[in-house]
DNA sequence: GCAATAGTGTCTTTGAGACAGTATTAC
DNA sequence: GTAATACTGTCTCAAAGACACTATTGC
């Protein structure tokens, strides 16, 4: 469209969806949003969510209007950009569709909601979601990883980890979000310091939350700050440690 | 398409576009491939080449061919992304347009090539045609906008600088790569040395270049590392020195 | 010699990694 | 008291910022 004319083809048969990919983090595992698929092609595999754009509306605003109809919110409270788009022939069976992935992240959200389309909804580990025997429909598999790819980066450049804690938040709840979408522990002490230095991070609400065990933990708000430079990079791992990692030793 | 079909509405009249955001470092500034529109709308207005994906072909293949085209470079020789996807209704006022924009890095290129069509394709520094009232064509502002900030952060944590450099290329030549696009003036001394220590970014010819003035500078290739971790930060900037900056003084 | 660019060395500062140690809760 | 988690402090090391200084060319 840009200039004149390529060589014919102006126009030819296409669809044009968006498709979400949703991430919560659920006990210890990053998961995803599925649906069952409940007609060919795939009939009865799991897909991600998604649907046409419509005549009237823009990329985002599909993506938006999707991912209410999926999850009941109102995308108001989660973080929501646009991955890449896809559109290899050959795709979808069907015929030629290009497809606009968004990625979408959420604290822990409520199991998928009734009387809405996505009513075959489901939460889905991505470990499992990704192995090759569940195999998801369509190229879905290739766009997960790649959404999955796009979020372990960006917790190192940007604050979107507080995207998946429910205000007000620790700086463990926080800290654990980073060790299940990284698979690695993280130094809780290091950790704090680099979060709670970083300017407009984490904002705090003067409230303490008392649990089952330990000393009741500070709470956060989001501070509003997009990125943190310099970043909090994955290199910086422990190696040989669990999860829970306590500090003190002697 | 994934689900039980969403309200109605699974087909209606889109055309799917490929758009490229060429850039180029041509004397001291970052230069992006423009057309001059050759007919309505916007006739006489410039705007990213690009064209219509056809039937039989991937999103990348349609920018492979559209680059080969406009600029009548294999592709190969440059690097090549998908930058995002625009899809506004009305961004085009001839009716639904979606279009998957492409960021193209490369060394000075040959003057857009006569024969295709690109005739009428010429360099304009970004600068310029970012101005409001140079306005390109379409939302090709926004785009080009976007195009610019994705670059100035693939510099810091990528290797992709050197898709700007015709190989063998010196340091300095790297140096004013970066310098160029960020705007700012780094210091030859602390950038020679993260570029030298990172592991894979550099491999030395063993050749030297001489210039009119000067020693003689070690030549390099791209040492094919993709990442720089940790990366050379932007905020590591030199408030007041002018861009060649000289090291000795006494 | 001078001007100009290439390249080395080094001191200082920042921030991360690796802890030890203290604080506050439930039991 | 113990177990558990929250938090503080600090030593060390890696790397960036800010230079001074040396090297190699053309004139």
């Amino acid at each position: 469209m840009t200039h004149s004319a390529p060589p014919a083809v102006p126009r030819f048969p296409v669809s044009v969806t968006v498709d979400l990919v949703i991430f919560t983090v659920r006990d210890d595992a990053l998961h995803v949003l599925l649906v069952e698929r409940g007609k060919e092609p795939f009939l009865g595999g799991s897909a991600l969510p998604g649907g046409y754009v419509r005549p009237d509306e823009g990329l985002d605003e599909a993506a938006l209007r999707e991912l209410r109809e999926e999850t009941g919110l109102d995308g108001g409270r989660l973080h929501l950009e646009q991955l890449r788009s896809y559109g290899d022939p050959g795709r979808d069976p069907r015929g030629r569709v290009i497809t606009v992935a968004y990625l979408a992240l959420g604290p822990d959200l409520p199991a998928p909601v009734a009387g809405t389309d996505a009513a075959r909804a489901f939460w889905a580990p991505v470990g499992e979601a990704l192995r090759a025997d569940s195999g998801l429909s369509f190229d879905h598999g290739a766009i997960l990883a790649d959404a999955v790819e796009r979020a372990r980066s960006k917790l190192e450049y940007t604050t979107v980890a507080t995207s998946f804690c429910r205000e007000p938040f620790t700086v463990s709840d926080l800290r654990h979000v980073y060790e299940v979408i990284w698979g690695i522990a993280l130094d809780p002490s290091n950790f704090r310091r680099k979060v709670t230095r970083t300017a407009g991070f984490l904002e705090p609400t003067g409230e303490r939350r008392t649990s089952e065990t330990g000393r009741p933990a500070a709470l956060y708000r989001f501070g509003g700050a997009a990125v943190m430079s310099p970043p909090l990079l994955r290199s910086g791992d422990i190696a040989g440690r669990g999860a829970g990692g306590g500090s003190g030793r002697g």
